[in-house]
DNA sequence: GTAATCAGTATCACAGAGTATACCAACTAC
DNA sequence: GTAGTTGGTATACTCTGTGATACTGATTAC
């Protein structure tokens, strides 16, 4: 009884996490909620932000993460025109994730240099 | 100079962001960390705890994460063979970011059902 | 004798994630 | 006039992570 309800809590939580990985999967997605969630509000901004992301994939995410709701995209027409992106609360949501994984990318860091 | 340490910050922080997406990417490497973590030592039985992987990304993430010293595998060659897989401290490196990962997708899942 | 389990390996094939590079039109700065 | 910024799009390409399927040899079970 106690091995079948922690087997069925396993399961459960096994595809918890596997949806998880399937919404934030990939290089790019939450570096660039990151880099919205701190402020950066411009294309290109957020693009400096972000090592080694391109135009192209900067572009294609922003628009995926806008169709989901996950950033809001306002443009002002005047001339030059702006756009602006931010997050919504949805894409709070992350921020546990995010700083978890700053963490150990952090932690990492300190531990490759001791090795050597 | 407020800004200067904010701004050098976000850089440090996003390419700790990036090593630890480096290291975890993809499908499959959470989902394993995370059955071995929670007492699964043999290979099929890893295999059956997580839905849709196949002996082959099995086969192959684990010889990765050997090497990388995120598991230890142990033959005992008596027959027939038997080889269990254990996680390293190393590998419970992760606990904070699976953790944060099953209660996003947890609450992903309540949110999802309460739309409809 | 047939099926199942164990721990995998071998092949083949493909979609799509990601890269590289150039380009646009409008505007600013020197 | 030349270079740089802005917010992107277009095209072409690579590559590798992933999937599908079959198979192995040893052992156990019916």
């Amino acid at each position: 009884m106690a091995e079948a309800t922690l087997i069925r809590n396993q399961a459960e939580e096994v595809k918890a996490l596997q949806d998880t990985i399937y919404v934030i999967g990939g290089k790019w997605k939450l570096p660039i909620i990151n880099s919205i969630c701190n402020g950066n509000k411009r294309f290109r901004q957020i693009e400096r932000s972000i090592p080694g992301i391109t135009t192209r994939m900067l572009s294609r995410e922003l628009k995926e993460m806008e169709m989901n709701k996950l950033i809001k995209r306002t443009v002002y027409p005047d001339s030059p025109v702006l756009v602006e992106y931010e997050s919504t609360p949805y894409c709070k949501t992350f921020g546990n994730i995010i700083l978890a994984m700053i963490d150990w990318g952090k932690e990492h860091k300190k531990y490759i240099q001791e090795e050597n």
